[in-house]
RNA sequence: GCACCUGUAGCUCAGCUGGAUAGAGCGCUGCCCUCCGAAGGCAGAGGCCAGAGGUUCGAAUCCUCUCAGGUGCGCCA
């Protein structure tokens, strides 16, 4: 249920019965018709454009149409009144029957209110994190991981098939470094004394991954050449940092569908195939690219490579795909995995990458765009940096110093729920402040604490109400008398939740998490703002102390906000507070 | 030099498929607690939506150009 498509459904209605009666000519287009709430509350509940949008095409005036559609909207049991106002549109002020039976539904559906079919099924694959299994994952990584994650659950909930993908870049020289730096601890753990040079990874995590080396293979590469140990140990590392990977994303509540290996591509001839795919659409070519303008490496010189002709799918320059030695670019396996995807079947693909990948957007879709014949979208969403704060001093952020800050420390500090929520309370595209101290105030500022407040609270007026004897479950709610909701307060609480349906699919057609932040917030002010007034209207109070069926009705409102606070955290992946402490 | 992102109140940021007088929090100003719902509440001031053109009945939103900040730019992933 959607309070504004079922008044859209109206309204259109209307319109063609205004067809049918030759006030409208026909062969209209209507699908520029908006129902939405206005921005200011004096306008009404709702107002739609209709007039103005069809003013041109039939050469008639917006209020002429206006005054004739406001007629036939009056009809409408749910609709009080219908004005013509400012240049044409029309304002329509609901019959308090609709907000009324807008609680009972979000009592009567509970969590699966907002839920639409929207995705009608359609398959996506989001991949995110992806991080390099060289280390464990860090502050940018939680962003995308949580901003990734949010999304996918966004879109299940807005009635998609979501596979939740992790791509392993286990194939490149990465991970040899990971090898060599992970023996030099395997060395260290048999009492010998090691230097970490540049190029190794130096970070204490690798001593105990060195040390189950040594418990699983003994002696037996000491004082061996790598090509004696380097494929094992790279295996055997690799492994050991994905392990380390899992349990920080599980800290977090982040579970994947499935991981993808980067090297399962290698020597299986499945990069082959997706260049030859390439080929035979005429994208690949031997050729030298020009040098970049403007600042030019000191050691380039031209060089002929292999080349996928990405230009032809709106990207700057054609992409190498083969370095000048023969062996593939980084480009190649992407391709080849990106080809798997689309071989897949997925209605649309979503990668998620950290902002420093910008320059890598064009090259990906025009794979993608070429691979599938343009069949398959690829929607890359990039997550700004995170920047540190403690007590609002900048908190920098240096391997070497020590002060590196993993998504276990911050998970450590301020725990899974309000890291998830803080990483969601900015667009991607916007860098973020992360404050370690504020994010744990109890203020209204801080609108993590806003937003579990408001479910605590209402958890709190529930758990007085059930003390006091009174029958406060939902199936008593979902019957309560509701004809006693008519203050403002109560009718813009109503209101809220009324947008919430309308939110979620606005936040899902847009890839974009963070309205339901900002959604919840709004929520959360609105049934702030009504406990506070009932400090000096205790009619408005919830808990009618007196009154078992008064404090059914009030309740009823309260239960059917913190139902939706609850969904709409589900969907960050927050779980809501009963009680703060 | 080119590409992408960003630019909205003093600060940090929302702003829907283009919609009416552009919103919130902080800060500022002024009111409101003997107790029963002040981990506060209510009200107010504060804007050339970076700038200039254009499209439109209508632009913060779409197009072009300019300016400022961030990120990236063949043989690193």
């Amino acid at each position: 249920m959607n309070l504004f498509t079922d008044l859209r459904a109206g309204v259109l209605s209307a319109l063609s019965e205004m067809q049918a009666e030759g006030v409208l000519p026909k062969g209209l287009d209507f699908a520029n018709v908006a129902v939405e709430p206005p921005r200011d509350v004096a306008h009404g509940d709702m107002a739609t454009n209709a007039a103005m949008v069809l003013a041109k095409p039939t050469k008639m005036k917006p209020r002429d149409i206006a005054d004739t559609l406001a007629g036939k909207l009056a009809a409408d049991p749910r609709v009080a009144s219908a004005e013509v106002a400012g240049p044409g549109f029309l304002n329509l002020r609901l019959a308090p029957e609709v907000w009324q039976g807008l609680v009972r539904t979000v009592l009567e559906t509970g969590t699966s209110f907002g839920r639409s079919d929207m995705g009608q099924g359609k398959r996506v694959n989001v991949e995110y994190v992806s991080a390099n299994p060289t280390g464990p994952l860090h502050v940018g990584h939680t962003r995308g991981a949580v901003f990734g994650d949010a999304l996918a659950s966004l879109l299940d909930f807005a009635g998609y098939e979501v596979t939740r993908e992790y791509y392993i870049n286990d194939g490149g020289a990465q991970v040899d470094v990971l090898a060599r730096s992970v023996y030099l601890r395997y060395l260290e753990a048999h009492g010998q004394e090691v230097a970490f040079e540049d190029g190794t990874y130096p970070g204490d995590y690798l001593i105990a991954v060195g040390e189950a080396l040594k418990a699983k293979v003994g002696d037996a590469f000491v004082d061996k050449g790598e090509q004696f140990w380097l494929q094992e140990v790279r295996d055997f590392a690799t492994d050991a940092m994905m392990d380390l990977i899992r349990t920080d994303l599980a800290s977090l509540g982040v579970k994947m569908d499935a991981f993808f290996s980067e090297k399962s591509l290698y020597g299986t001839g499945r990069i082959e195939v997706a260049i030859a795919d390439l080929d035979e659409k005429g994208l690949i070519y031997r050729g030298t690219l020009e040098p970049p303008k403007g600042k030019v490496p000191e050691d380039w010189e031209p060089r002929e490579q292999t080349l996928f002709r990405s230009t032809s799918h709106g990207d700057d320059v054609d992409r190498p795909i083969k370095k000048s030695d023969g062996s593939w670019t980084y480009f190649a396996p992407d391709i080849a995995y990106h080809f798997d995807k689309v071989e897949r079947g997925y209605d649309a693909l979503i990668d998620v990458f950290g902002a420093d990948h910008g320059g890598y957007v064009k090259r990906m879709k025009a794979a993608v765009s070429a691979l599938s014949e343009g069949q398959t979208p690829l929607d890359i969403k990039l997550t700004q940096l995170v920047r540190l704060f403690k007590n609002g001093e900048p908190f920098k952020m240096s391997k070497r110093a020590g002060t590196f800050v993993t998504l276990a420390d911050v998970v450590a500090q301020v725990g899974p729920d309000v890291t998830r929520f803080v990483m969601l309370t900015r667009k991607n595209d916007a860098p973020l402040d992360f404050d370690f101290d504020k994010v744990l105030e109890q203020s209204r500022e801080n609108p993590v604490f806003y937003v579990q407040y408001a479910h605590a609270r209402v958890c709190s007026v529930i758990r007085k109400a059930r003390e006091a004897g009174f029958d406060v479950d939902d199936p008593t709610l979902t019957g309560a008398d509701l004809s006693g909701m008519s203050d403002p307060a109560e009718l813009a609480l109503a209101k809220s939740l009324a947008e919430w349906p309308r939110l979620v699919q606005i936040a899902a057609r847009t890839n974009e998490p963070h309205r339901i932040s900002f959604a919840l917030y709004d929520i959360a002010s609105n049934l702030h703002a009504l406990y506070n007034k009932g400090n000096d209207a205790p009619e408005l109070r919830f808990f009618q102390e007196s009154d078992a069926e008064a404090t059914q009705s009030k309740i009823a409102l309260a239960r059917a906000c913190a139902v939706v606070i609850s969904t709409g955290l589900g969907i960050l992946g927050v779980a809501p507070v009963e009680e703060m402490r």
